[in-house]
RNA sequence: GUGGGUGUAGCUCAGCUCGGUUAGAGCGCCAGGUUGUGGCCCUGGAGGUCGUGGGUUCAAGUCCCAUCACUCACCCCA
């Protein structure tokens, strides 16, 4: 074996395709019923975005892009994630010019150069919203609602709802400083990596997992007692529109996101039965982001679900439907030497394809019973045997895989009960 | 980038601790048992540079080193 998938890619092959294709597609039917129509923007970017957007001292820009110099010398990047682009596109064209607000889904694969573990690939596939344009917190709460949505009509029902306000860029500063302050005050009871934290972003100082830390952060300032009023009234009714809507939360104080453009709302959900990598997905509020990849001020809020995290989650949770049911017809030809008799075939099989029936035949010059058991195992629902035993005119020999009878019929009759019983 | 576990047939794995004749099993695939008919059963067949490269040894799937990949976890995130 020579050639591998690079690391962190991965194959989908056809009984896991078909997987994807199910949550991709109740994924779209949602879109359509909110409101959401799709955009689809490149797959590479310039650099310079990437880094704008999320922001310089981000993990995901510092040391996880698939960076690259292309002949002409452009600086370029695979996307790490789908909302830069996104704001790039807008910005773009002028879509601040049509009809607000702008509702926009996408779908496609994100690239970011990490270890791999459970739940996470280089190349990894991510289906998300946005809305610009408002800053109303019902519009935070319809992101909130949708991805519920979505996640119980895949049959998701212990999923968690994590949820916090990071606040404005102003009450965050002040914020910020508060606790810096308080972590300096016990830096030295701190782990290595919160004393980096502590310098570059102390808001990761509130989700280190080392026990010590944890118990040193416990009695940090909380943002939320820190918001300006105007971030304080706008978590509030998101908060009230949640219980609103009876949707069941959690406040965690402790949640922050990865990217520096979200600001007060960000919310994830995540699933116990997952491992380490446990968020579904996530998303929040960026008023900011339009602005500063140098489009007019415009708020805008969204969300992201991976897919390979919902499809393992719903493989540990059993939620596929079990094999697909037996469909279409198998047309076997009891003499494959029989030349007129392989052309009556060909001609059933395409007259029965034609008509959108799922349809197919033996090429290998099988015996009848390869034949039979290569239609039993790709779950044929019926078998059509040309030939055979005393052939008579004008009949045709139709056999039912799953009660098992066969019966001679003449031909009409015979392409009735097939169109029947397997057209659409 | 850091640490643990694992790489043997298409798939799931045994064999490795205690090096020693032609490397095994189940499933799958192909064919036969049934003078043309699937599922169950029986028989046979094809299929392996034992991840790769070095080393130790009379002898390496088995011991040692390196490397690559997978996997789990950390960092971080979907």
């Amino acid at each position: 074996m020579k050639y591998k998938a690079p690391r962190g890619t991965r194959d989908l092959l056809p009984g896991e395709a078909e997987k994807w294709h199910f949550v991709e597609s109740r994924f779209k039917e949602l879109c359509n019923i909110y409101g959401f129509t799709e955009i689809r923007t490149p797959i590479f970017e310039e650099t310079a975005l990437f880094v704008r957007s999320m922001g310089e001292e981000t993990d995901v820009v510092k040391k996880e892009m698939y960076i690259f110099k292309d002949q002409g010398g452009r600086e370029l990047a695979l996307r790490p994630e789908g909302t830069a682009g996104v704001v790039r596109a807008f910005i773009e064209h002028g879509i601040h010019n049509e009809a607000q607000p702008v509702k926009l889904f996408y779908y496609g694969p994100m690239f970011r150069y990490d270890r791999p573990q459970a739940g996470r690939q280089r190349q990894f596939y991510q289906m998300g919203i946005e809305i610009f344009g408002t800053k109303d917190p019902a519009v935070d709460v319809e992101v909130i609602k949708f991805s519920q949505d979505f996640f119980q009509g895949l049959g998701f029902s212990n999923l968690s709802l994590q949820i916090n306000s990071t606040g404005c860029s102003e009450c965050r500063e002040d914020y910020l400083e508060q606790l810096s302050v308080f972590a300096d005050a016990r830096v030295s009871s701190l782990c290595g990596d919160c004393k980096e934290r502590s310098r570059l972003n102390p808001l990761r100082l509130l989700d280190c997992k080392e026990i010590g830390c944890r118990e040193e952060m416990k009695d940090a300032p909380r943002i939320t007692d820190h918001l300006c009023s105007s971030c304080r009234d706008h978590f509030d009714k998101v908060l009230f529109l949640l219980d609103s809507l009876e949707i069941i939360y959690n406040v965690d104080h402790q949640l922050v996101r990865g990217l520096d453009y979200y600001t007060n709302t960000a919310f994830e959900f995540h699933s116990s039965t997952l491992g380490a990598q446990n968020s579904l997905g996530g998303g929040g509020r960026y008023d900011n982001l339009v602005e500063v990849c140098g489009g007019a001020s415009t708020p805008g809020v969204g969300m992201a679900v991976g897919v390979e995290r919902i499809v393992m989650a719903m493989e540990k949770e059993a939620l596929f439907s079990e094999e697909m049911p037996a469909a279409g017809i198998f047309i076997a030809v009891g003499e494959q030497n029989d030349l007129p008799l392989r052309r009556e075939a060909l001609l059933l099989l395409n007259y029965l394809r034609g008509k959108g029936i799922v349809c197919d035949t033996d090429y290998l010059g099988r015996s009848l019973k390869a034949q039979m058991k290569f239609a039993n195992r790709k779950r044929f629902r019926y078998v059509v045997i040309l030939g055979g035993e005393d052939p008579s005119e004008g009949t045709l020999k139709v056999r039912d895989m799953l009660k098992g009878d066969q019966t001679e019929l003449l031909r009409s009759e015979a392409i009735e009960l097939l169109l029947k019983n397997c057209g659409k």
